[in-house]
Order: C-alpha cells, then structure tokens, then sequence
RNA sequence: GCUCCGUUGGUGUAGUCCGGCCAAUCAUCUUGCCCUCUCACGGCAAGGACCAGGGUUCGAAUCCCUGACGGAGCACCA
C-alpha cells in the first residue's frame, strides 16, 4: 500500500490516517508501506521543498518506517514511455482545445475535432510536448475514453498539460510537459506492485478513470477504498495546510508546532506520543462518510502512555499569598502516587504560600495543602490545624495544591487556547526538558525549555 | 443540471455481504458511587443509537422502493 502526500507542508492530524491504518494493515498482513511524493504539479500545487523531509519526520513520529521512498517528478521519462505506449494502443490523443471548449463538448457529450486524430500526429505532437514547444494551455495529451459516458467526469480526461513553471526540485526543473494525478498514480500504483488503494471521497472517480487506461495497457486494477474528510473538535483553525501557512506567515500563529496548530508537530510538542495518534485515528475506520475525531480520544490513548511515568509537581496559576503560621517548614508530597520508591519532594513553607484563587477558603473554613497539613484561613493567615488526614477522607476538608510564596519557578504553560502563566514549586526545576509531568488537578504537561527568565511547558491534556 | 456515495448513542466503531444468536458490541464521553492527601490512575454502576415511510418475510439495523438529510465529482489541482 502508499501513502501519495502532496509535498506542501508539513501535516496536520487528519494526514496521519493514511499512515496509521497502512501502518497497521502491513503489521497485520505483513504488507508493503510506500511513501510517494505527488508532486506533479509545480504550478498550483507547487511543491514546498522542505515539505519532502517534514513529512518523512512526520511519519517517523507516528512510528513507522516506510519501506521505500519515492517521488514522482524522478519519474517523468517513466510516465511519457507509458503515454508513448498509451498513444500507440489507440488510447490518448494530442488535443488544442480551449478547456472552456473541450467542457462545453464533453458536457453535451460531443468530441472535439482532434478525437479522430491518427496515431503518428498524435506521437509528434506528444514528443513536440516533452521537448517543451508548446506553452501552457496550448496542448494537452487525452485519454481517449467514452464520449458519451454517462457520467460526465469520466470522459476523455487529461493525461498530461505544458506548465511553464520550472518546479522547484532541481532534479525535475528542466520539464514542462507534466502529468495529471491521475496518470501518474494509475502507472505508479501499477508499477509499484500496489494491491490495495485508500483515498479520499474527493477521488471516487479516480479508479472509474484509471480503469481505461489499465484496461489499454491489461492490467489489473488495484483493491480501492474511499474514505471520508475527517474533522477534528477543539480546533478553531481550519484542518488545511494552506490555511496554517498562510496564519503562519500572517503571525497569527507561531509556526507549525504552535500549540493551537492542529498539526502533528504541534501534538509532538506537547508531549502527545505518535502512538496515540495512531491509535486513535485507526479507530475511525475506514467508512465512507466525513467523520469527526475528538482530542479527547487521542488525550484518552496518550494519558494511558505518560501517567504512570510522569512524575507529579504542583502549578498554581494566579496565585494569592497567604502567610503560614503553626505548620512544619515543608511539605513533602511524592513525586507520584503508585511509585513511592521515586522520592518525595520538599516545598518549603516558610515564607508563605500560594493558592489558586479558586482554592482560597473563606474566612475561618479550612483547607488541606496537599503533602503538607489542613490549614485554617484567618485573614491574610493560614494557620495549621491540628486536623489528621481523617478529615480529608470524611470529605470534610478539601484538598488543594500550593507553591511557596518564594523562590519558586516561573511557568508559561502554552496550550490550544493561550498562554497561562504561574509559578511552580522549586524541585520542578529538576526536570528535563522533553519530561512528561503532571501537574496535579490541571492536567499533564511537557517541558520545553528552563530558560533564565521562565519555564515554558506545552499542556499536554487533562 | 448530470453522475457517484453515504446515514447505528455527544463522538468513533462492531453488526449489514450470507435476515433470526442484536430488547444492538466496544472505546471515548457525561453522571453517580468506591479508592485516593489530584478533578490523574484504578474499580463499580448508570445514561445514550439502528434517518423517515412503505414493501417482502413467520421474522428486517440487515433485503427492495420512495423520500429527507449529508458528502463528493463533472479542472490543462492534488
């Protein structure tokens, strides 16, 4: 099987079903995973040259390495030896027509006056198409295939068109003569022993086009499924990759591993593993409607991943200072619950302490500062109580987390809906960066950087 | 306009080919309880769906017809 990427950047969430499900289906039948760059088109669909790699990178995230590599502007000589051979089977002619004309003839179902050309014009003026004396528009080489088929897409569509636009690789800037899409990969799907062929709705008539030329050269169509557009919740920006770029370069997002980007890089950056990804985007199956995948299946697929390895440190956004009279110097909550043997941390209390806003008792009610002792609020004061933990299981007191009022380390924490800002308690400092921690009752977090200034950590999910 | 395709709980999915084992599976989700010094993890429970109407049949989520709704193609884009 393959995976047929158009080269213009890097991918977001929904590209990574072709490699999840093909990725599964070689696992499971021990199968082929071809990656092939479409990039046939240097014009519109001109090809972004760092996308080649950014996509490699992309499908290495996800896990898989694919079994061969290729692209299909190598391949040009190999596409105009099988139009050659297309032509003299009687299956293509050389056309002039306007593509306002042609449509108009197609539409009534109508061939134009170059239908009926013999073979040897054909094969010149094709050859006058590589060597590049036409200029766009000019001529185009036709399948030649039902006139009057019923459905008007699949009549006499384009092989090959003239575009001036040198295309960007080097290796391929020389041609002007180019194959369309479906010309390209029909051959290439042919010669590259593909057996089982997925793509999008979009390209439901793709096989039905293809199958003429198969059908010229003998040979034997591939097993083909569609499958829908998918939507992913959470995101306010389009699942496009034009649409990123152009946010992009507008400053409206930071880059392609912007937290609000839904692009994989992104989900790479806030510690979301590639598997998670897989998982989830395997589990939408292969059906042929649009389907809608929400984050929190994949949250779901990557929390199983990290909780047990992501040590637990305490966050408090917004924090209001209060004084701590009465209680030991520190609190010493473990660095994760189901692991003792992982040590404990030291939150000095001495100097005061912070409290969510939400968190802050009333005046006289009390609350428990998690790993430290149950505290009673009096004015700007929380004095120690001499509650046991017995309070806390009755459901009396609630439990909160905390940071010192000093010495602590500035956070940013970047996610999908802003930037949050607070201060986390002194021995967050000892993570490295690419750890994968939990703040406790906020939700996971990677750390990206311990810079001078801040901390800045990607929220993972809750 | 012409031509294709689809429609199972909030989301995804199994079942549809070969009608009965489906008073519909699993996951996620939501809620409640248990566990717990986290609103994490774990455990238990509950909630919630066969697009509509006809037809065939002893029997239809499954087959047929019609309709509604949704999607896609009709490009010298991929």
């Amino acid at each position: 099987m393959r995976a047929a990427p158009n080269p213009n950047g890097p991918w977001h969430i929904g590209h990574a079903r072709m490699p999840a499900v093909i990725g599964s289906y070689k696992e499971r039948y021990d199968g082929s995973f071809i990656v092939r760059f479409d990039d046939t088109d240097p014009e519109t669909k001109r090809p972004d040259l760092d996308a080649y790699d950014a996509i490699l990178d992309d499908i290495d995230y996800l896990g898989f390495e694919p079994d061969d590599v290729i692209i299909a502007s190598d391949r040009l000589e190999t596409y105009y030896e099988h139009a050659r051979n297309l032509i003299d089977a009687g299956g293509a002619y050389t056309c002039s027509c306007s593509g306002e004309t042609f449509s108009d003839l197609k539409n009534s179902g109508e061939a134009c006056p170059h239908r009926d050309k013999d073979v040897e014009t054909t094969m010149e003026e094709f050859e006058a198409m590589i060597d590049g004396e036409y200029s766009a528009g000019e001529m185009v080489l036709r399948v030649r295939t039902d006139i009057e088929h019923k459905n008007p897409a699949l009549r006499d569509w384009v092989a090959f068109r003239m575009i001036d636009t040198p295309h960007p690789r080097d290796e391929a800037a020389a041609y002007r003569c180019w194959p369309m899409l479906d010309f390209q990969s029909g051959v290439d799907d042919h010669l590259t022993g593909v057996t089982h062929i997925i793509r999008g709705i979009d390209l439901q008539d793709s096989a039905k086009r293809q199958q003429f030329v198969y059908d010229y050269f003998d040979w034997e169509y591939p097993e083909v499924i569609h499958w829908g557009h998918v939507q992913v919740d959470a995101y306010d920006v389009k699942l496009s990759t034009s649409t990123l770029k152009e946010k992009i370069e507008a400053g409206e997002l930071d880059g392609w591993d912007d937290p609000r980007a839904p692009t994989l890089k992104s989900l790479r950056r806030r510690g979301i593993r590639g598997e998670a990804v897989v998982e989830a985007l395997t589990a939408l199956g292969t059906s042929t409607s649009n389907v809608d995948l929400s984050m929190s299946s994949i949250y779901a697929e990557n929390r199983e991943l990290v909780d047990d390895e992501a040590e637990r440190y305490f966050l408090v956004r917004d924090g209001e200072r209060f004084e701590v009279a009465g209680g030991p110097d520190a609190g010493h909550p473990p660095l994760h619950p189901d692991h003792e043997e992982r040590g404990e941390r030291t939150i000095p209390a001495t100097d005061g302490v912070v409290l969510e806003a939400d968190d802050v008792p009333a005046e006289g009610e009390r609350v428990w500062l998690k790993g430290y002792a149950c505290v009673r609020r009096e004015g700007d004061d929380l004095v120690a109580t001499d509650d046991g933990i017995d309070v806390v299981r009755s459901g009396d007191v609630d439990v909160v987390h905390w940071a010192p009022a000093e010495d602590v380390v500035d956070v940013r924490m970047r996610s999908p809906d802003g930037d949050v800002t607070g201060v986390a308690e002194p021995d967050f400092a000892d993570t490295a960066v690419d750890d994968v921690v939990q703040f406790e009752r906020i939700g996971f977090a990677r750390v990206d950087e311990h810079g001078a200034e801040e901390s800045v950590v990607y929220w993972t999910h809750p």
